[in-house]
DNA sequence: ATGGTTGAGCGTCAA
């Protein structure tokens, strides 16, 4: 009944390296939108018919050499939103931002990747880390000066995992960048300004979902030691129309495959 | 406290 929507979201790490695993994900989750983080290719670089050949007409991306870098590939017209921030004045490209032509109506759409942080949870003795919280706030910030927003949906590796179940051990990651109290405590503080957990909405908080495992990890499965860092919001408008939730975990054992794994919302729009 | 693995692209840096 009425009009569905299918988006899905994959830290991809590496678009050139992956692409026949896009055309996978494209055939067995079969998203209306996908959105990628870490691409890792330079806008001259990108693909010029990888979207067409897995039948996303229309495609969105912001990438630079060697690190980051988004993309958001679509059945339906997009168009890109013109004057979203330069996040941390870094030109990074860890964000895109479009609005996604569905037959109910525009619907918002904001693909992120958010900096991991480093290894050390301490601003003074890690940049990278208060780089991390210095982005989450100028989000929050940014969103809270959006309150009218409606029809709106966040997707994307933020790269903290908020909820005491969303890493395998609560107790061994408090100290953990992923999992610090100022981080979790800063990402709710984000979603707060205006957004609903779409994933958490199938899932009850007191249930362990994970969307990445560490390569680290010789028998990923069998330890089991991962994390939920990729996330989509939706704003409370929408919430009325969430369908299903796909986290993709067997993306995980694909061969050569990204440690995160791809998580898709269907939604009516 | 450390190490474990992967990708970009050729140095290591980032994750």
């Amino acid at each position: 009944m009425g009009n569905t929507l299918r988006v899905a979201t994959w830290n991809i790490n590496s678009l050139r390296l992956r692409l026949k695993l896009l055309g996978q994900l494209a055939a067995e989750l079969k998203p209306d939108v996908i959105c990628l983080q870490e691409t890792k290719v330079p806008d001259e670089l990108f693909p010029p018919h990888a979207t067409t050949e897995l039948g996303y007409e229309h495609v969105a991306y912001r990438g630079m050499k060697g690190y980051n870098g988004v993309a958001i590939f679509s059945r339906l017209p997009l168009e890109v939103l013109p004057d979203t921030p330069d996040w941390c004045g870094k030109g990074d490209c860890r964000h895109l931002a479009v609005r996604v032509a569905t037959p109910g109506g525009p619907i918002e759409l904001h693909d992120f990747y958010v900096p991991a942080g480093g290894d050390v949870a301490d601003r003074e003795a890690n940049p990278k880390f208060g780089h991390k919280l210095d982005f989450i706030a100028e989000a929050t910030e940014y969103f809270r000066g959006r309150q009218d927003l409606k029809r709106a949906i966040i997707v994307g590796d933020l790269n903290i995992a908020p909820l005491e179940h969303d890493v395998w051990s609560h107790k061994q990651l408090l100290d953990v960048v992923s999992h610090t109290p100022v981080e979790t405590a800063g990402l709710t503080t984000w979603r707060e300004a205006g957004f609903h957990d779409a994933m958490r909405h199938f899932v009850p908080d007191d249930q362990k979902l994970y969307t990445w495992w560490s390569y680290r990890n010789r028998d990923w499965k069998t330890a089991n030691r991962g994390r939920r860092l990729d996330h989509i919001w939706v704003t409370p408008d929408l919430t009325p129309g969430l369908r299903n939730l796909t986290v993709h975990t067997e993306a995980r054992d694909w061969p050569q495959g990204s440690d995160h794994v791809p998580v898709m919302l269907e939604l009516a729009v």
